[in-house]
DNA sequence: AAGATTCGTCACAACATAAGTTACATGATT
DNA sequence: AATCATGTAACTTATGTTGTGACGAATCTT
């Protein structure tokens, strides 16, 4: 299957939405990702219930930030996305009944968690200000290096 | 979908292997593993386009390992299963067209390269004997502990 | 009050991939 | 020749994310 691509996208959002003045919709982001604004408000649900975001209904609603970005990191995203399984292999059977099967199991969950580990700490290290700030290096005066997504210009509709 | 447990299952399979003498058919493996001749044959071609195994047509034959369980690592069997893809989860787009998306995919590259890294780094480390050694400690003389799999004494049919 | 906007959610289709299954050809042994 | 066992193609099944359509509820504008 295709990978999951929940945790990138809702950073992605969450970091435009640092850079926007007001609420965003659903289909202002869901354009940004090219998607279906279904997806979006389905996956951002789990943001709001951890508190990250709020979402308002009605004219001039959308979602907002709830948090700046340097209170949020990697691991909080993870998280509030359902924290899926990061790894796409795994063991065949839980449970096995076979001595060896056991030993393979031991062996294979000590080797993933401790990469399982490693992730959650570096993800845990990294703040979403901190993508951000890779984004744009030294904030060129000319306006280049804004937020500009595929289809450009969701954001700052300065037209 | 379920986790990819070809690693899993063919790590299992060595290991019986190796402490059994002559070949084993497809149709034995699979009853261990609870599942088909098929799916092990498909599995096993990796190997042994490895050379790790070799499979004979006919009368006595089946599959027989090429090596021993010390000159095989996982790391082998992991490349040799097809290398999948280790983790579940993942960037949205390879070549995002936004520059925010671009830092994020930059940032979870990283991490997730870094934790790939000790992975395969440990599954490097660790042979098959040893595997092995840790389902059999002291290798007990009434025979207990001996491989024997979810239908009991697939191995060994010493009936 | 009416209408437009926007989220909330259900329900179902689309898609990808490992796994399971059937069928048949090929080669080796008895 | 018969049997056994692999080799492989083709199809189905299972599982989970993603994609869509439909409709209700809440909120703002006129």
């Amino acid at each position: 299957m295709r990978q999951d691509s929940r945790l990138s996208r809702m950073l992605h959002v969450l970091i435009h939405m640092g850079h926007h003045d007001g609420a965003m919709t659903s289909e202002m982001i869901a354009k940004m990702l090219d998607t279906n604004p279904v997806v979006i408000r389905r996956t951002m649900a789990g943001l709001r219930e951890k508190g990250y975001v709020t979402s308002e209904k009605g004219h001039g609603g959308g979602w907002t930030l709830a948090r700046s970005l340097d209170e949020l990191t990697l691991l909080d995203i993870y998280r509030a996305v359902g924290e899926p399984s990061v790894f796409a292999v795994g063991p065949a059977y839980d449970m096995p009944g076979c001595v060896i099967e056991q030993a393979v199991n031991t062996t294979l969950k000590d080797v993933f968690a401790e990469a399982e580990q490693l992730l959650l700490q570096r993800f845990a290290g990294v703040t979403l200000v901190e993508i951000a700030r890779d984004f744009s290096p030294p904030a060129r005066p000319d306006g280049a290096g804004d937020a500009k997504c595929r289809d450009g210009g969701v954001d700052n509709p300065s037209s």
